[in-house]
DNA sequence: GATAAAAGTTAGATATTCCTAACAATGAAA
DNA sequence: TTTCATTGTTAGGAATATCTAACTTTTATC
């Protein structure tokens, strides 16, 4: 249901119209399974929906739409500015994360990112070298200070974590 | 189908055998459904499951399980060594976020905390200062170098997103 | 070993989200 | 204005994952 806010949402803005035909094109599916989304979607007063006719979002569909945009581009940014994730990978993947994350997390994550680029012991010039680390490894040169010791202790740890496991819920 | 997995593998670790009711309990569903998801998992070669009697995982199965165990493992250490979140709810998330993550995405997420903590110009000390970040907002006097029309650069982005929209697929 | 409690199963129902095939409405071109 | 392509809807069905209520098997206790 998300999705379909946020496509719709989206069209909105992008045309004059938003038509099933876009929608089920933007989320890959069928248009059946638009128009049936979307007489669920009115039941629930989330769009205004007469049948043949265009779709609008209602005032709360809208703001669940705009919600969902704003989470993925939190979780876009991060994929592709810190992570160097491939815009296209990074899109499909904000798709999937940003219906399960909690609101605590996505601030977190935000306050991260700023954190990173405003923080100059890291910030820009820092980041650029985790391209260079994804590609070449460890490049000491550019990472001097503490070193000794510290190298892939946590690749270490997460390797051997079947043994150490983490807390459950439950 | 993959948290029934994960749970009956640690479970498995956890435990001399392992019964319907700990799945049910370690997923917070009723019993009746895990029986018929063990009867799916069955047919499907990833468990060894007969009526009243002990649950155990394939070789494919128990493989599933690692793997949904690692990447878990992997998730959760962001979560709470970078992003500083409480355990429990951490946990939360990195079960929501197992399933739908892509292999590069973990990859690189795998990368990223190493390099953090391996580069010196950030690591650990850097890290700490993320926490007073969040709580007492940004500390000039412990990032020093180049703050200058820099800061809240990326917040202010991330606020007026909604005009500046990232590529979508399709 | 009989009986009662705990654990597990079956049956049947619900909710979601998707599909295909067939039909209906709209709008553009001839 | 008639016709045809595009767009949209209905009908009916499938897969997944869940539940409750009722029944069965196993286990533990006396």
């Amino acid at each position: 249901m998300e999705d379909y806010l946020e496509a719709i949402f989206d069209l909105d803005k992008e045309k004059k119209v938003v038509r099933v035909k876009d929608i089920a094109g933007r989320l890959d599916v069928k248009m059946p399974t638009v128009t049936s989304m979307l007489k669920t979607l009115s039941k629930r007063g989330l769009v205004h929906y007469e049948k043949y006719e265009y779709v609008e979002l209602t005032r709360e569909g809208s703001n669940v739409g705009r919600e969902m945009r704003r989470r993925h581009g939190i979780l876009f940014r991060f994929l592709t500015d810190i992570l160097k994730i491939d815009s296209q990978v990074a899109d499909e993947e904000a798709c999937k994360m940003e219906h399960t994350l909690g609101e605590a997390t996505l601030d977190s994550l935000t306050d991260f990112m700023a954190f990173v680029q405003e923080c100059p012991r890291a910030g820009e010039s820092w980041l650029q070298n985790f391209e260079e680390y994804r590609v070449h490894g460890f490049k000491p040169e550019k990472c001097r200070g503490l070193s000794k010791g510290f190298t892939c202790e946590l690749k270490n740890q997460l390797e051997s974590m079947e043994d150490d496991l983490p807390p459950r819920n439950k």
